[in-house]
DNA sequence: CGTTGTTGTGCAATCGATTGCACAGAGTTT
DNA sequence: AAACTCTGTGCAATCGATTGCACAACAACG
């Protein structure tokens, strides 16, 4: 025992096991165990369960979860795959999935999944691995084989800000045709007729969906939709890229609507590289209103998505699905707001105005 | 053994164990084991290997890594605690430091620590709970309280972003007071001589350390460093009443050095209020570089900081402290670098300009 | 041929907590 | 007084993997 005592003492560092605990107080680890256990301290007499939580306050006693969720089969580990964490649209979406998950009682297993599809099924063996009790994709694509992988292996899952057309998994989603369609009716509403629109990739739903927002909304204002150029990812250098290629395409747009804030970032680099002005020669609306956006050159127009809440609901949906995973999946479509800063602006009726009828 | 194959069959979630591996493979568990753990792998006849691993394989075993660590007391989890994970100079830390973990086979536990620090030390009680091997604190105050709670439980910590003056741990920081420096040299070469001052928060590294490069370099040059406005936080509403104040106490300052993007950008703020141009009337710097501040208007000269490679150097130091605990703390200090845009010119003469001698 | 080494496997304890079941003792009913 | 409930605790198995130690088989040696 001396000894025991000894070692404690030079491994300050070591915490107290429930063992020990138990010992101190002088009950078995198993009266230990449930008083210390909110749901089950009923069961052990009133004086017990105070000795037990003094004697535990007075060791610095911290149960362990490892060992605990071995036994319960509950780590309080939710695993969220994101497709880079540097992305700033991530940013609020992780920061409310974890704020909700502490309230909770959970931690998040946050990882990036910049690579290839391949990679995303390594990080999710990892969290399998892990015993994570739900995952929360960020990264869903059209057919997701990481979604798949998670259903096999029986955990819960949800999908934020990317969605897939089939619903196997409760998803939150912003209301992306929507969404473009008060980006058109804006322009239109200021008097454009000639509208372009830079697309994300096709696999992406956003990309696809805002897309087909882009033509639905063009269609019911009578206007030619077929001014689109698709970038090959969501950065500022395939922005720039697709729209050096709808501009040299279209020349005669008046006003373009992109599927991403950072699109209209690259639009911006070009239009500057070829001396328009924006909105003067351009009118130009962006879509997510990521952070910062409003300082940029021109203020960006563009349709805000309070990720924030879409983060929030993605996580309380999973928790539901933990406690209840047979229930149907839930798509939660999250309506978003046009923004009109300076970006925006009447057609200029240019002096070449003639070929127009 | 049929009713187990049934249960088996029934809930086919349930990955399979390393007893049922063996079983497959005809051999102990602990055989299993060391078979499919390449360090001990050599102990273990080569048939017999190839047996088991193709076993494992086959049933898509994967090792649990919470019982597993139970035992050999490794969770293969790193703790990181944030301020604010919505704060975009994290993004890339965070993001840096999830990609070097993930190398090495650990899995990052991030957690938003924006109240006070009770609820810091709460969350630090939560990782441990959850056997992190180490933790990255971006959180650091002087004589941060969270860290000793770090160090009494023995798990290994570094710092990153932000420093305690006396250092005990290892920590990763830009050089502040040569940031701020290169900040004042190139406001002076511009020919500017009354240059104020943003201050960050005192009990922040950052805050006091960029103050006293201020400070420092202005009486290198000569010059008088008594403009200067401390902001309650690294927020632009905070900045703009920041500049409010030091623009109303010195009204005659050409030039403002902060200590911070996002002080720069309420700095902006109160400047578009009061009609003033930048650079203009005011040459502004800020500090950080944070994502798409160059795209602002006008583009910030600011001081960039290498927030990637400070994550990558944060989480590479933990590693290498879980590995040798003892050996002494070490300060990597990184150099930041002035990037000159728009935001600054020479000063302008203003006509009331015959007070200057 | 007996002894000593090697090599490859199996056995069983262990990590720390949870939980179904058994059981002792007090209180109630017939 | 026997039979029966409750209540509060203890016992021991369990979760899934790791590892020190024992031991068998076989080779090499004197």
């Amino acid at each position: 025992m001396t000894t025991n005592e000894l070692t404690r003492q030079e491994l300050t560092r070591q915490p107290a096991t429930l063992q020990e605990v138990a010992d101190a107080a002088g009950v078995h680890r198993s009266t230990a165990s449930r008083a210390l256990n909110p749901e089950k301290a009923h069961l052990i007499g009133q004086d017990v369960v105070e000795r037990v939580q003094a004697a535990a306050l007075q060791m610095g006693y911290r149960r362990d979860v490892l060992a605990a969720g071995l036994r319960t089969r509950r780590s309080r580990l939710i695993g969220v795959v994101v497709p880079d964490m540097a992305n700033l649209v991530f940013a609020p979406i992780l920061s409310a999935i974890e704020t909700v998950l502490a309230e909770n009682g959970y931690s998040a297993l946050i990882a990036n999944a910049g690579g290839g599809v391949d990679q995303q099924i390594r990080i999710v063996e990892q969290l399998i691995a892990h015993r994570v009790e739900g995952i929360v994709l960020a990264t869903a694509q059209q057919d997701d084989p990481v979604l798949t992988r998670c259903l096999e292996a029986g955990v819960p899952a949800v999908l934020v800000n990317r969605a897939e057309t089939i619903a196997r998994a409760s998803t939150v989603i912003s209301d992306d045709i929507g969404g473009m369609r008060l980006a058109v009716e804006h322009l239109v509403a200021l008097g454009h007729r000639k509208i372009g629109h830079i697309a994300g990739p096709r696999h992406l739903s956003t990309g696809s969906l805002r897309r087909q927002g882009f033509e639905q909304a063009m269609a019911e204002a009578g206007l030619d939709a077929g001014a689109v150029s698709v970038a090959s990812a969501y950065t500022r250098d395939a922005g720039r890229v697709a729209a050096a290629d709808l501009l040299d395409r279209h020349p005669d747009l008046t006003a373009v609507a992109t599927a991403n804030d950072l699109l209209a970032l690259g639009l911006y680099l070009e239009l500057r590289a070829r001396r328009l002005a924006c909105p003067g020669d351009l009118s130009v609306v962006g879509h997510n209103d990521m952070p910062l956006i409003d300082m940029v050159d021109p203020p960006l127009t563009t349709i805000h998505i309070h990720h924030g809440d879409m983060g929030r609901q993605a996580a309380e949906l999973l928790l539901k699905r933990i406690v209840a995973p047979d229930a149907a999946p839930v798509i939660r479509v999250m309506a978003p707001e046009l923004v009109v800063r300076g970006s925006t602006a009447p057609p200029f009726r240019r002096v070449v105005s003639k070929d127009e009828i």
